[in-house]
DNA sequence: GATGAATGAGTATTCATTCAT
DNA sequence: CATGAATGAATACTCATTCAT
């Protein structure tokens, strides 16, 4: 009842959640949402079936949480960068960081991409999506016009397909071309496609 | 001795065995495998649920030969095309041509994108799929390669990723950039980053 | 519509009829008759679903008309002899005649025991039998008294038990003990029974 | 942490499934297994269809708790006695021993008998079923060696075919003649053929 | 907060039976 | 007489969710 205690309770709370969460989107990006059960979330996480409802209104819920803590992470860290770009060096940086997130949050991507393909599993998901991706967009677009590009749209339209093109590679079949080896490859020809005179 | 003919019951089989995967097919790519349900299917097609095993052992075969006659309708035209790339035209129309075959087939390719995600859906799959892109692959690298670039392979990766991620954007968001323009604007792009010196 | 005709229209009728049944027989001593389906039934005999409903109105139809046929062949035979024992050696004849009898309806016996003791499929087969194997009874208590036995009720009781329950071994687990073998041994146990002084 | 004591779960759970499997063992004695549903269990049971796989991950485990409960049930008392069969009250005494056994387990014997006729429900019972009733004969051939016959093998095969029928009687059709007499007048019958000179 | 027994609607699949031809 | 497409009720089993403790 002291403050402190309420703070333990609550610490105790957030560290359940997130446990939860956790192995929940372990669970969702291995064997997709449906194949995933509440009692395998529950016993993977080491507790009983019912606290899962403590924290969570429904499995979906889960997975809306999922998401949007999901965007968050992605998103967060391209925020404090993504005003400034100027030089190509910047630009650079900027790929290779998003290149780098999403191969830290390949779970998180795994899922994303299922979610992509199932509207009806998360209606809200896709909106959400563009509505986060609409920025970075607008940063590249600005960027591509800085440098010369006699159609910027158009170049835009070609590296954010390839961009999308790679992480699902990274995602689905990093066997077939390396990751790191791509990294260099697709920056490379970002540059081809904006420079080209 | 039987009052219909054999014609008559092979039409009809046919004729139902279709309808089953269209309307499976469309569920599917909707709503993704595991969340259509063979009521769903049997419902939708306007049949009993009885009948589906009439023509399917089980709906992990509709599945499989809705992902078997995918590949045959998108691989099948590619086939007379393939091995006589030479030409810069030439390219563009084998191009062109996979673009075209996406937009028609983007049920297909919304279900081939799910399953490439859930992996545990039909093991098989990603493996066949991974088959059936080869020769696809090889020839765009002759191409390449046949145009001097400087890394072909490189260049291969660059250039798959794109069109990859053309498809993505073809199948979950044609409303972020236009599909006709992006086709060429993807096409261009192509070239840029063959001929770049 | 000539005689003639009608009776091989009568003819087909009976051998179809037979031709079913005699599958079925096979199908439900094999498996039992939950586990065997129409389908197998009417695919083992190399007829159409529907032909079967034109001999027999249901499964349970089927397996009646089995359980009638077998009590008449197992019975028609005995019937000749049962009325005459006088000699030991009409006994005996009569004893291996069973015996014989059996091992040659071995499919039948086996669907009898699994009808023994599941009396919902048949309500009718468990009054049935015993009807028919009444007469068979009281032949042998007469057999018995005649053979100067000091409790003929007793005896019949002992024999009856190890006649059934070498019926049960020569269908179930004929390798345990061997029939031929066994059938000398139960004879002579026959005689050590009643003759005992 | 829980308000339930472990012992508290523990209870429940001993008791529920003692409850579904005497529930199973009646339906499938009286039915046999095929012709009983899940449903039928439940329903008799008082409980929801889902909660008995909350306790058996299937309905032929129940099946088979049942015979391995069974076998113990059955064989325990058993095994004290076996190994010391010398004089004759103490085989007399065996032999009613198991008599009263069966008398006592009606149902699991007719469920035995059932699964004897129906291999393809449980292939490994039978075999099982062989193995533990094999210390019984061989208890049964020294001690009617031991008694001077002049053809133990032969007075076994006759008095395990009586000893099994008097089951089947007991447990299929105990009216057409009582199990006490019967009981004595089998005893009678194995000295007979054991001991006939 | 925490447990896990309990529920009931849902899932894929089977199968006896009907019926248009 | 004969076919096999079609039905619908039933079956074993699953699982998100509730709730007494």
């Amino acid at each position: 009842m002291s403050p402190r205690s309420a703070k333990q309770f609550n610490d105790i709370r957030k560290q359940k959640k997130e446990l939860i969460m956790e192995t929940a989107l372990e669970l969702f990006a291995e064997n997709g949402f449906h194949a995933t059960s509440m009692s395998q979330i529950a016993k993977k996480a080491g507790i009983s079936k019912g606290l899962t409802y403590n924290y969570f209104e429904s499995k979906k819920e889960i997975l809306e949480e999922l998401i949007q803590s999901g965007f968050e992470t992605i998103f967060e860290t391209l925020d404090e960068n993504k005003d400034g770009i100027v030089t190509k060096d910047e630009f650079v940086q900027f790929i290779r960081h998003n290149f780098s997130m999403v191969r830290k949050n390949l779970q998180h991507w795994k899922l994303f991409f299922s979610l992509l393909v199932q509207p009806h599993v998360a209606d809200t998901f896709s909106q959400e999506y563009k509505t986060m991706a609409e920025p970075v967009f607008l940063m590249m677009f600005n960027f591509i016009k800085s440098q010369g590009s006699d159609d910027p749209e158009g170049d835009l339209m070609a590296i954010a397909a390839m961009i999308e093109g790679t992480f699902l590679y990274f995602v689905v079949a990093p066997e077939i071309f390396p990751p790191d080896v791509m990294e260099e490859k697709v920056i490379r020809a970002c540059f081809k496609i904006i420079n080209n005179k």
